[in-house]
DNA sequence: GTATGTGAAGTAATTCACAGCT
DNA sequence: AGCTGTGAATTACTTCACATAC
């Protein structure tokens, strides 16, 4: 029943997941794999492939109980309520990060912020706090932080990303348009506006 | 020789490209696809396979040419200079996009900007102006923007998202974490936080 | 010897086609 | 009839193994 997940049905499911919120929100009881396909771009065949991972939940002729749905693909893919993070570089793209109000209300909660600015360091911002950055590893370590954002220029992106593997982080989200090195038990997700943009541009070209 | 050029191909050649685009800046003039292995996370052959769809560019025992090697991705990938965008919804996130110094310098230019909010309307950020959104189908008719960037609150990226469709853009990149449904004409990249953070978490659990 | 380029083999992801349920 | 669930077929992607070039 519960075979190997791949990590491709794991972002959709993301996305069900998301899309479901949506639906319970408005009230909505059922909801057929074809209308999920209408709201997600994905094919109702895709969707039916990628739920039937996670056991048989669906009624033939009905379609898929919202909540119940939602509920299921939460406990597979998160087993946890909130995931702890800490930032790196508060300058205008990481004070938009640390304002970000889909994290502020959800699961995603950044707990600590760094800069090497003194004028920023000791401030707040939506009640994060702002230290040193060469204190990272220290406070890091007392905290059930898990997650690195890099958000600085990405001159400081590699010794950045060394600080973050230093204070014992497992995951990366690099902002900076450059890859980092970093061990390979560590997971890095790079988010690179310019590279998203120009893929964008070439699929539009052609 | 030029055979059929997949989406993934493109979308690692532009990490190709910001790499070499790096080397060439600090005067390197040949690298093997190996070192450019070690750089991006990808294979040595993968990359190797990539770079040959474009042609026979390298030269065995030696590598590539830096610069050369740059020019012809480049060449395939962006047959233009520039790339011109339009911001709906000046919001944190919004302005950090606006300030973004890889846009400033790079390909990517943004220029208008739109919001419904009377304060913002009628003022500039980083040089670009501020209009109001109803204004965007006239506005943008007369440019030569390609692309619209959605960076306002989930509530309304729909009726954004319609506007952007009748100001004839071709290209959306969404912000919002909500799926948007448009023409299938028009190609759309989502980018949501949340959703990145949660897929990076769901890796490291693994 | 060392690095590129590539056909062939092997994996993974998607779509098709249809069985099964209510 | 209408929707889910899934083996089978197809397509796309990656890795292997080695020929080629200097």
């Amino acid at each position: 029943m519960v075979k190997k997940i791949s990590k491709k049905t794991i972002e959709r499911a993301l996305l069900y997941i998301r899309t479901l919120e949506g639906l319970v929100k408005s009230n909505r009881y059922l909801v057929s794999s074809g209308e999920l396909a209408k709201m997600t771009g994905f094919s109702d065949v895709q969707i039916r492939k990628d739920i039937s991972k996670f056991g048989k939940v669906g009624t033939p002729r009905i379609g898929y109980k919202t909540i119940e749905l939602r509920d299921i693909l939460e406990g597979f893919v998160l087993q946890q309520d909130s995931v702890y993070a800490a930032l790196f570089g508060v300058g205008n793209l990481g004070s938009a990060i640390l304002k970000y109000p889909g994290f502020h209300k959800g699961r995603i909660k950044i707990i600590a912020a760094f800069d090497k600015d003194l004028k920023k360091i000791g401030k707040k911002i939506n009640d994060v706090n702002i230290y040193s950055i060469d204190k990272a590893p220290k406070i890091i370590k007392r905290t059930k932080i898990e997650i690195g954002i890099i958000a600085v220029p990405k001159e400081f992106s590699q010794e950045v990303a060394d600080i973050v593997v230093l204070s014992g982080l497992k995951g990366i989200v690099n902002f900076s348009p450059m890859s980092i090195v970093v061990p390979k038990n560590i997971v890095v997700r790079d988010i690179d506006f310019t590279i998203e943009f120009l893929s964008l541009f070439c699929d539009i070209q052609r």
